[in-house]
DNA sequence: GCAATTTGTTAGTACTCAATTACTTACTTA
DNA sequence: TAAGTAAGTAATTGAGTACTAACAAATTGC
């Protein structure tokens, strides 16, 4: 019925398959028998990819990092003024959640936080790339003088990624009852004006 | 070894046991063979109190949406200005998810996200009520004119409920290297200072 | 067109899970 | 103090878990 795929396609099927479960079922949920299900092969072939369900989970974390961190490299290029590079940086957070709902449960998954190291390590070092991508495009609004001056830029930089992951909880629990990045860039836009001087109006 | 206990006291303790190994191991990973060797009963025992997991899931919301609903009231009740009110709310409820670390993983759970909807039902409802508190001092302040004119008091509200998830979950990601509600409090002050007028000045 | 390699299957292993059954011991109260 | 009840145990069940070994077929390279 399903033809074989080679091993490269089929890898990343199993990948794509375990972020829609991780979504679906729960990062500590899913089985290995509910990818192979889910594909239309048997168990046993996902241990052909993989060595381990360990290893599995590593791949997953290179391939969210890889996403994340082109989307980023993308918002900074294509944005010229700090303002924008920030709002990019924020939007490009949050299409990539929408995209990949999977990425705030596997944040506080058992599998991340208790079991697989490697995981915990390759998150940490990506959430904390991107609060230095923040941090940066804060300290050009403070050297511009657009920061509100008892606001330290690392201080802003906490309240943005806190907005971020947040307003995607309440996407989760709420059923994903609204847009997630048409409400975060709101609220974002809200928190921003608090941000910035407001000396300019008369 | 281990004495025999009344049903009240033996529910308690495998509710305090669960929430421990919640923290210690994850919502979705502990089993009721944990919970029962860390008591020092058998597996067995534990379905004398609780006639299926789900239901001890069930009465482990129960325990926490008391112990939250108190110590807002206990905020509520103490402090006098919509500010000291507002503040009061937060503080309360940093202090409770640093004292029930387990909270943020349980939202995150599947047994509540997936498997157990009258779990979940009781963590939305809880949530909401907090949410409201917290609407109601930020209306107060607008009636008194201290909050900054184009914010929303419900926008402020989210801004809020975001900062104290966002820094829980850096808290829990970071191995809790900060104390929560010292953090949380200090950050809750800066996006406080943002939020009221700033209309003193010429 | 044929051999080698790759990608799969079938059929298992040893283990863990929540839940049940049949039975026992401690406590309470009439 | 005897009877009834509350709180426990030991042993087991059936379903599920990650993972492995032996074998089969599709694909590729020559």
């Amino acid at each position: 019925m399903s033809s074989r795929k080679p091993a490269q396609d089929r890898k990343a099927d199993i990948v794509s398959v375990l972020l829609d479960l991780a979504d679906r079922i729960g990062p500590d949920r899913l089985t290995t028998n509910d990818i192979a299900r889910e594909i239309g092969i048997t168990q046993a072939a996902i241990f052909r990819h993989f060595p381990s369900k360990a290893d599995l989970w590593v791949e997953v974390g290179e391939v969210i990092a890889k996403r994340l961190e082109c989307a980023w490299i993308d918002a900074l290029s294509t944005q010229t003024s700090p303002k924008e590079r920030l709002r990019g940086l924020v939007l490009a957070q949050l299409r990539q959640i929408e995209s990949t709902p999977a990425i705030p449960s596997i944040l506080t998954s058992r599998e991340l936080n208790a079991d697989n190291a490697a995981l915990r390590a390759r998150f940490a070092e990506l959430l904390s790339r991107f609060q230095g991508h923040l941090v940066t495009a804060l300290q050009e609004l403070v050297t511009e003088g657009l920061l509100n001056k008892e606001t330290k830029a690392k201080d802003a930089a906490v309240l943005v990624t806190s907005l971020i992951q947040g307003v995607a909880i309440r996407w989760s629990l709420g059923s994903r009852g609204f847009t997630l990045s048409a409400e975060g860039l709101r609220l974002f836009d809200v928190l921003l004006g608090l941000l910035l001087t407001q000396g300019d109006d008369p």
